[in-house]
DNA sequence: ATATATATGTTGCATTTGCAACATTTTGCA
DNA sequence: TGCAAAATGTTGCAAATGCAACATATATAT
């Protein structure tokens, strides 16, 4: 179960949602539904499946910049997917709650579980802050060398443990550190000959300090 | 006055703060005070002033990570200041708010201007998520060219005007763009010439579409 | 007012990186 | 199992960008 909802009992979670108007809805894979995002301030929250946001820009890069799974939240605040060039696709069936910010602000019920549900929401939304700003270190390096480096820092320090298993293929690692797919390759070779790392399959195992 | 305590009495606000065990302080121009955020968790509130979190790294290049004014939040968990890259400059006399964030999750006060200052601490951290999705959406283009362009659309959309008034320097802008200064002259001499836009000073003025 | 520091503008050059085009391997599906 | 598609590895080359080293302009302090 999401974490959203820990705490707050199946009883006061139905209250909630009627109270905030929120809609369940499940999609199959590859269904699209950014039309249900039109509107302003919609907070979604995936409570089982993936789901991806992709951008697309006019000269054919694809930047992946969301790769939502059970208990992670997505939006128009939360996420740019104001315009055009954010796709959102569905990786696998899955099944998220809509709800408008608004309400979520406005609603005046004086019960302990909407406390809660708020306390819940920060937490929440303070951890997507923090995944932000992991990938904000990444990006704020100037290399390509540097930014693997970084991202390999983060993954270790994150897991406790100098061996790193990707999330994702080479290919997606490239997006999310925006970096030429080819030109990662190759960097990847010259740290495995300077004895820096050493890769097997998805899995990176770091062999210096620091 | 601060974001964090709007609709919230003065009265309550201090009681608010005994409970949380909030610390004030104050601190002159250039001062430091990266020792009070050893400790974990440590959520800050600028009421007054002018900080910023810049990062050094080892190759001496110097990043702008926050530029914080009053209402403005900061910590390990909002902004990556854990590690030594990270420094804290107070530009102006800054007075500020320090809070442990356990002690906000596990506060168990019913009073209703706890519940208030949970929704103002909600819309303080979507704000600055919204913050970090901006400058993730410049950082994710790949040419300097396609950075100023998306940085300068955003900031059209945010003020609803094709005159952009830089708030820092371009030293600072460079530094936001992650890319090298000059480089970032020379673009800007090419757009210019190109006719995309003009600048006039701090003001740079969009005459393109789109 | 003058000096000093800081910000901005300019340019040649070396390096890094993206891109294209391809080979090879792995995966997913009929 | 076998075939097609996707992922991964490799490399030459062109383009973009960082860097250094300046000149000039502006701001700040004394």
């Amino acid at each position: 179960m999401s974490e959203i909802f820990r705490n707050i009992s199946e009883k006061d979670k139905c209250k909630l949602l009627k109270t905030l108007e929120a809609n369940t809805h499940t999609f199959r894979k590859n269904e699209s539904f950014f039309q249900l995002f039109k509107n302003d301030k919609m907070i979604g929250i995936v409570l089982s499946g993936n789901i991806q946001i992709i951008k697309n820009d006019y000269e054919g890069n694809e930047i992946l910049m969301e790769d939502l799974e059970e208990g992670d939240i997505f939006g128009n605040t939360i996420s740019s997917i104001q315009n055009v060039e954010h796709n959102i696709v569905v990786k696998e069936e899955s099944t998220i709650i809509l709800i408008d910010y608004n309400h979520i602000l406005n609603c005046n019920i004086e019960k302990d579980y909407y406390l809660t549900f708020m306390k819940n929401l920060l937490e929440i939304v303070m951890h997507k802050l923090q995944e932000k700003n992991e990938r904000l270190e990444i990006l704020t390096k100037k290399t390509i060398r540097n930014k693997i480096l970084e991202y390999l820092k983060i993954m270790r320090t994150k897991h406790g443990s100098r061996f790193v298993y990707l999330p994702f293929n080479f290919k997606d690692l490239a997006d999310y550190l925006v970096i030429d797919r080819s030109a990662m390759t190759r960097e990847l070779k010259y740290l495995k000959e300077e004895g820096f790392i050493a890769i097997k399959g998805k899995r990176i195992e770091i062999l210096y300090d620091i």
